[in-house]
DNA sequence: GAAATGACGCGTT
DNA sequence: GAACGCGCCATTT
C-alpha cells in the first residue's frame, strides 16, 4: 500500500467532500473514518480550511452532533448557516436539523453524525 | 525541538 | 444539556 502526500490526502478529502448531495449532511470524522484515518478529523478540517475551490460544498461538512465547527457569532458560522438554510436546512442554534424528504437525502436525516 | 494552535471527538462533571 | 478537560493530528511559531 503505497502512503499518500500530504497533497493527495487533501485532494481525497476534497473529493469526498464534493460526493456530499446537495441536502446530504457528513460530519468531519465520519468522512475521515471513510478514507481511513479514525482519528483523522482535524485532519479533514485543515484539508477544507485549505481548499481553494468556491464550488466546493464545504457547509455540508458538520461537527459531531450535527453542530457548525465555526464560533457561533464568527463570519464563517454565518455562511455556513446561509448555505445551509439554502438547501432547505433548519436550525436550533448551532445545531442542524435535517429536513428532507427525497430519498437521496433519507440518508442524510437518519444519519448520526457520531457513528 | 518544545510549545502553541485549530473548520475535531468524546467522556466527565 | 451545557461547560470543561483531555486525547488526537498536523502545522506554525
Amino acid at each position: 500500500m503505497k502512503a499518500l502526500s500530504a497533497a493527495e490526502l487533501d485532494r481525497l478529502i476534497l473529493d469526498a467532500t464534493r460526493a456530499i448531495p446537495f441536502g446530504g449532511l457528513r460530519s468531519y470524522g465520519s468522512l475521515a473514518r471513510q478514507l481511513g484515518l479514525p482519528r483523522g478529523a482535524r485532519r479533514v478540517a485543515r484539508a477544507l480550511a485549505g481548499n481553494q475551490d468556491p464550488d466546493l460544498p464545504w457547509h455540508r461538512v458538520l461537527r459531531a452532533g450535527a453542530r457548525i465547527a465555526f464560533p457561533p457569532g464568527s463570519a464563517g458560522f454565518a455562511e455556513q448557516r446561509r448555505r445551509l438554510i439554502a438547501e432547505g436546512h433548519r436550525f436550533v442554534g448551532a445545531r442542524v436539523i435535517a429536513v428532507h424528504s427525497d430519498a437521496d437525502a433519507l440518508d442524510a436525516a437518519l444519519w448520526s453524525p457520531d457513528r
